[in-house]
DNA sequence: AAACCGTGGCA
DNA sequence: TTGCCAAGGTT
């Protein structure tokens, strides 16, 4: 086991403690919350922090290094969005822009560009407001609590509290999608987690945090580790989880999920892809461009149209005062 | 509540 | 190849 600072959340080290105010205080013992029903049992701290000691990820946004901006910066990217994909471009945003201010300081074009292909470009207006926010308003320091993260801009429920424990160490449930899974199939004994209802999601996760304020927050990143690596969505490796044994799911012998089924999105053909298809153009241009440049991206004029007026309401693109179109503040 | 919002990798 | 999936948020 981790000993002292380093037993933070995933290894963020003395910055936890100092950014939170917290004294480093000896581990206490093993304490849970709530009641100890069978069901909780199956994810135990004790093993799943052992567990996640001996196999978590060295991503950037985890060392001690990092900043609470960095883990903001990165929880956004990674909203819907893979890791792979998300590293190479937090590593660039970092380096650029290494406080709130320096990315407040920057145009819109400049961060819709530097957003590149993660897809939702509309996060990388919202990651700007935010930033502008903190800048302004919280004296360019990410705000440690939950209520005020939740007010800014892109930050919703999950993200709020991503902050929250990942960056401060604070004591508070982190639902995501890979922890509403581990928990449908460890505690409920689901084969998947039903749709979202983020006050029970939050109010189950919450029952099983440890009482002890790192060690619920460590807590919270092995349960979405351990929903990424092992208990995965599709084909989860059972044979590596440290709770197989006291898991529902597995001991009612796996079975299938029989909850409602979620209706896939399309994309090919869909607003979104035509979305996708224009901003590209404007991306990969220096400057403003003509509208026959954009005509060219997709056949049909009529949802052209539609979705060229759906970015200039969204504000992701704007018009010159000569009708070409461009990212906003380059024009 | 449900629909919408990008993109690319993988089985 | 096609469908599923990926650290969600907003309306």
């Amino acid at each position: 086991m981790l000993q002292g600072p380093v037993a933070l959340v995933s290894g963020h080290g003395n910055r936890c403690l100092a950014a939170s105010g917290r004294i480093d205080l000896a581990m206490t013992t093993e304490t849970c919350a709530q009641g100890r029903a069978p069901e909780v049992l199956a994810l135990d701290p004790e093993l799943l922090l052992a567990w996640f000691d001996a196999n978590v990820r060295d991503l950037p946004w985890r060392r001690p290094e990092c900043t609470p901006w960095g883990v903001l910066a990165s929880e956004v990217m990674l909203q819907q969005t893979p890791v792979a994909r998300v590293e190479p471009v937090w590593r660039e945003w970092m380096a650029r822009w290494p406080r709130p201010s320096a990315l407040a300081a920057a145009s819109q074009a400049e961060v819709v560009r530097a957003w590149g292909k993660l897809g939702y470009p509309r996060r990388a207006l919202r990651l700007h407001a935010a930033a502008t926010a903190i800048a302004e308003k919280h004296g360019d320091v990410v705000p440690a609590d939950v209520d005020t993260l939740l007010a800014l801009p892109g930050i919703g429920a999950y993200t709020a509290r991503a902050v929250a424990a990942f960056a401060y160490g604070r004591r508070c449930p982190v639902v995501d999608t890979n922890v509403r899974r581990v928990v449908a199939r460890a505690v409920q004994g689901a084969g998947d987690a039903g749709p979202p209802a983020t006050n029970r999601d939050l109010a189950d996760v919450q029952a099983l945090l440890p009482a002890e304020e790192n060690r619920a927050a460590r807590y919270s990143a092995a349960l979405m580790e351990l929903g990424q690596v092992v208990c995965t969505a599709r084909s989860p490796r059972c044979a590596d989880c440290p709770v197989v044994d006291r898991c529902a799911w597995h001991r009612a012998g796996r079975p299938a999920y029989q909850g409602p089924t979620r209706p896939t999105q399309k994309f090919a053909g869909t607003d979104r892809q035509v979305r996708g298809l224009l901003l590209d153009v404007l991306r990969g241009s220096s400057g403003p461009v003509e509208r026959p440049a954009l005509d060219a991206v997709w056949a049909d004029a009529g949802q052209r149209d539609r979705c060229l007026d759906s970015l200039l309401v969204d504000g992701l693109i704007e018009q010159t005062d000569d009708g070409r179109f461009a990212l906003p503040g380059e024009g």
